[in-house]
RNA sequence: GCCGGGAUGGCGGAAUUGGUAGACGCGCCGGACUCAAAAUCCGGUGUCAGAGAUGAUGUGAGGGUUCGAGUCCCUCUCCCGGCACCA
């Protein structure tokens, strides 16, 4: 063992023998139990960012630790090589976006190669390829088959300029991020998978997660939305024909205050009032105006206009004027709504502002209804009963329900109904770079899917977008083709899917990465599976986990797999942030700094007091702490700190400095701290083996302190095991090894025993912070046990003879102020601890001569005097 | 706007089931070593008062439950994530 610590040669050394060995190759036969260990795949963005490092860290630990447990694990890699920044690329540099994206994959590769995680590289997968994406577009045609595939037109944000479809990323302030045109929606026709067909499914199973947290179980109940509600029509006659406007409502016990419709911009019936009302046909104009997302919709000023067109209430036989509303989507729902002023806050401040009128229809005991202002309870279903609503009187909510979906369903205008809030998942998109959709569009037999002999569908590779329309509708050679039914002239689809297809299956490939006979190998896929941990960033709460979820079922409803759910445990990583830094210009921009190139200046106290550009000495403003990014200029790059200080110490400060679900504070000083830290035990290791080798403490007379330091060892064995296994905290199973080794550090025995209890604390500690920094752990453990690999070890198990105590400390508190504190022996009665208590200086003086009210004993913890 | 989460010293965080608030690390202060610096090692470090023993106070704000609240309940503020075409 050399005398200090050189982390270059002693990482690219080991991970050359794990390579050689072979020894995270993962079998599908073992007698083993199997652990499945799976992190978020990388999109390939260039090179690694620090929440990479943080993600695949926490894969490895996790991966290590089990291993060591016993199991046959398995943590697979790959690349989510589709996307919209390889299109973006292409157009800034001129290289097609596949050249760019193999480039990146062959960069990061090495990447992580160089943090030495416990990867089985023989299973990587990349999405961009056809052998992966052959078996997407022969999915795409089973379920097209089987109707859980469907097209129908649904809004997008159009850029009139570029003439071409932005995703909701690009459209900035309402405009086109390259044109700078005022963005329109637009309605287009795509193809939806049928995702509600599973909604119910998808919500009920969520409560057979309990590995997941609840708070994305909780996330994903209210996405999907399920509601039980009332859908009914409005009867009207118009041009002399007779028609109904449908709409949906969770509150049928109001329908009796309804005073107004509103529909959609793009609603027929709107369509039609515009006919001869040029005012109206303007403000439908203006209503296209905008994006489709949702935020910006929920957010943005509620206007209308009426129609002039009347339909009749279901119910009361009233005429209620039809309104077109900007807020109203046609895509969802029914594109129309019911207004209830008086109990629905929105229609409420929508009915002050057009003067509608406001008819109270529920009542809440000892409240005053006013309509000048909104009142909380007006909403309330729960304390609420009908008024004003003749034969409803005094029904509550449940009852009202019941009454009106009856009295609908006799007049066949309509009935209860389950609403999700969940839509149908559209998946088209107008992009090059992207898994093609497998349908070829013929004349006379419509949408034909491509036939399994005809796929792979395959994307030409040699392509530059150039930002205006999709490139593959511009290329005769890949759109002309024939029908697969009757042989005639036909056109291949160009629209590409959404790149959450691929993410929602590449779980299952890595089962059988290689199988060319079908999209997943049974026996592997169902040996594999469900994934036992699933690691990955909360911003994927919600899309991908449902999606993912969704493609499990439907996979398993084709036949290719057994289980139900995809992953049985989810750990959701918080994001890596960093201070930020920036300058103001003359034009008043900000010019953001990076972290890496400012001094920050302190006062005495080690407070911050400002920051300097370290290359002019100049001042700079201090901004917030921020997630990463480029815009902020604040990110640090991984590679930096590994060529530095090598990975082990990157991966300690990460598993470090937060515990995994909350976000990350990027410290310069921090990974110093973790550097020391390794450097010190370097040195432990070193000083002991300068003494002679010893094998570790078995038996023998021990001292007090040397007892001590067994209890402490034993403890922090139990600790970590609970730690990675259960908590999955590993900031505190670092903390409680730095605490073992600062006692061992203070352990200065020298006695034959006392050293075989040195190297058994050194082995151990070696063996509980492997999973953090395998290379250096490797190193010194081959140092204290030559000739055997840690690879090989099993995780330290606690010795029970060692943790035995016989005298404990207890805290003494008075009226729930601590006073003082005991020594005891472990099994003292109650009544010997009062005694013991009351004759305590600290308490005896609280009590001041006075009588206790009450004692209350927390066994093994504490002792309360109530005075 | 809707859904979810968070707030503890100068900083990152710990306190696992309502029971010693601030473990561990960073920073800062003092000391040792050194011609000096760096590195390393030792000691101190929530705030206020006190020479000290000690006392008071303290977990975003306000209220409540309890012998006892960072932890449970109610109200509020600010920050972060998601909102269906970023991945």
């Amino acid at each position: 063992m050399q005398q200090t610590y050189h982390p270059k040669d002693i990482e690219s050394r080991v991970q050359q023998e794990w390579d050689n060995a072979k020894a995270f190759q993962a079998s599908d036969l073992s007698n083993k139990p199997k652990y499945y260990c799976l992190s978020m795949f990388p999109y390939p963005s260039g090179k690694l960012h620090m929440g990479h490092v943080r993600n695949y860290t926490i894969g490895d630990v996790l991966s290590r630790y089990h291993r060591m447990k016993g199991y046959n694990v398995m943590q697979p890699m790959g690349w989510d090589a589709f996307g919209l920044p390889a299109e973006n690329a292409a157009m800034a540099n001129n290289v097609p976006p596949a050249a760019w994206t193999y480039s990146n994959i062959d960069y990061m590769r090495n990447q992580l190669k160089s943090l030495g995680l416990g990867i089985d590289w023989s299973r990587e997968v990349t999405t961009c390829k056809p052998e992966y994406y052959r078996w997407e577009q022969w999915l795409f045609t089973k379920l097209f088959e089987k109707g859980l595939i469907y097209k129908k037109t649904a809004p997008v944000n159009w850029d009139p300029v570029d003439q071409t479809v932005l995703a909701n990323e690009q459209v900035i302030d309402g405009r086109g991020w390259r044109s700078g045109a005022l963005v329109e929606k637009r309605d287009i026709p795509m193809y939806f998978f049928r995702i509600t067909a599973y909604a119910d499914e998808l919500l009920d199973e969520l409560d057979n997660l309990p590995g997941w947290p609840e708070q994305v179980r909780t996330m994903q109940k209210n996405w999907i939305g399920r509601s039980y509600g009332v859908r009914f029509a409005f009867p009207y006659t118009l041009d002399g024909k007779k028609d109904k406007l449908w709409v949906f409502t969770t509150r049928a016990d109001t329908i009796m205050g309804v005073t107004f419709c509103a529909v959609a911009a793009e609603h027929p019936l709107a369509t039609r009032a515009a006919q001869g009302n040029p005012a109206l046909a303007a403000f439908i104009e203006e209503c296209k105006q905008g994006g489709v997302a949702e935020a910006d919709i929920a957010t943005m000023e509620k206007k209308g206009m009426p129609t002039g067109i009347s339909v009749t209430h279901p119910l009361t036989g009233e005429d209620i004027p039809v309104w077109v509303g900007n807020y109203v989507l046609m895509g969802y729902g029914e594109g129309a709504v019911m207004a209830v002023p008086a109990h629905d806050e929105r229609d409420f401040h929508f009915a002050k502002k057009y003067n509608l009128p406001i008819k109270q229809v529920i009542q809440v005991p000892g409240e005053t209804f006013s309509s000048d202002e909104w009142a909380e309870w007006y909403g309330d279903k729960e304390r609420g009963h009908c008024v004003n609503s003749g034969e409803y009187d005094d029904l509550n909510y449940e009852q009202a329900i019941n009454a009106i979906a009856g009295d609908l369903k006799a007049r066949e205008l309509g009935g209860k109904q389950v609403h999700f809030r969940l839509r149908d998942w559209g998946i088209s998109r107008q992009r090059y770079w992207g898994c093609p959709i497998p349908i070829i569009h013929c004349p006379t037999c419509g949408d034909v899917p491509v036939p399994d002999n005809q796929l792979p569908v395959v994307l030409p590779e040699n392509v530059v977008p150039d930002g205006a329309g999709s490139p593959l509708a511009k290329m005769p050679e890949f759109y002309q083709c024939t029908c697969p039914k009757c042989g005639g002239q036909a056109r291949r689809e160009t629209d590409t899917m959404d790149t959450f297809v691929e993410s929602s299956w590449y779980y299952a490939r890595y089962a059988s990465p290689a199988c060319t006979d079908g999209m997943l190998d049974l026996n592997a896929a169902n040996y594999w599976l469900p994934v036992d941990q699933y690691i990955g960033g909360i911003e994927h709460a919600i899309l991908h986990l449902l999606y993912a979820r969704f493609f499990h079922k439907l996979m398993r409803d084709v036949g290719l797999l057994l289980s139900n759910e995809p992953f049985t445990n989810l750990l959701t990583q918080g994001m890596v942030i960093a201070p930020t830094f920036y300058r103001e210009a003359d034009n008043g921009k900000k010019l953001w700094i990076n972290p890496a190139d400012v001094d920050v200046v302190t006062d005495a106290r080690g407070r911050p007091t400002g920051a300097t550009l370290r290359a002019d000495g100049q001042p700079v403003v201090i901004g917030g702490t921020e997630k990463m990014s480029k815009s902020k200029n604040n990110g640090v790059d991984p590679q930096a700190i590994i060529d530095q200080y090598g990975a082990d110490t990157a991966r300690l400060f990460m598993m470090f400095a937060a515990p995994p679900e909350q976000s990350l504070e990027w410290s310069d000083a921090g990974v110093e701290g973790a550097f020391r830290f390794l450097r010190r035990l370097w040195k432990a290791a070193f000083d002991h083996l300068e003494r002679g080798p010893v094998s570790a403490y078995t038996s023998g007379e021990l001292s007090t302190e040397a007892k001590a330091l067994r209890l402490q060892l034993h403890q922090t064995i139990q600790k970590i095991d609970d730690d990675y296994g259960r908590r999955k905290t590993f900031n505190t199973a670092i903390a409680a090894t730095m605490e073992l080794l600062n006692a061992l550090g203070k352990f200065n025995e020298d006695s034959p025993t006392a050293c075989q209890v040195a190297q058994e604390v050194l082995e151990s500690a070696v063996l509980l912070l492997s999973p953090i920094t395998p290379h250096v752990c490797e190193e010194i453990w081959t140092a204290l046990r030559p000739g055997s690999r840690l690879l090989d070890q099993a995780f330290p198990k606690a010795d029970p003879s060692a943790l035995v105590q016989d005298e404990i400390e207890l805290m003494i508190q008075v009226n729930g102020k601590l006073r003082g504190s005991l020594r005891v022996a472990k099994e003292t009665d109650k009544a010997t601890l009062e005694q013991l208590v009351l004759n305590h200086e600290a308490v005896q003086k609280q009590l001041a001569g006075g009588a206790p009210k009450k004692i209350v004993v927390v066994p093994d913890r504490l002792i309360n005097v109530v005075a």
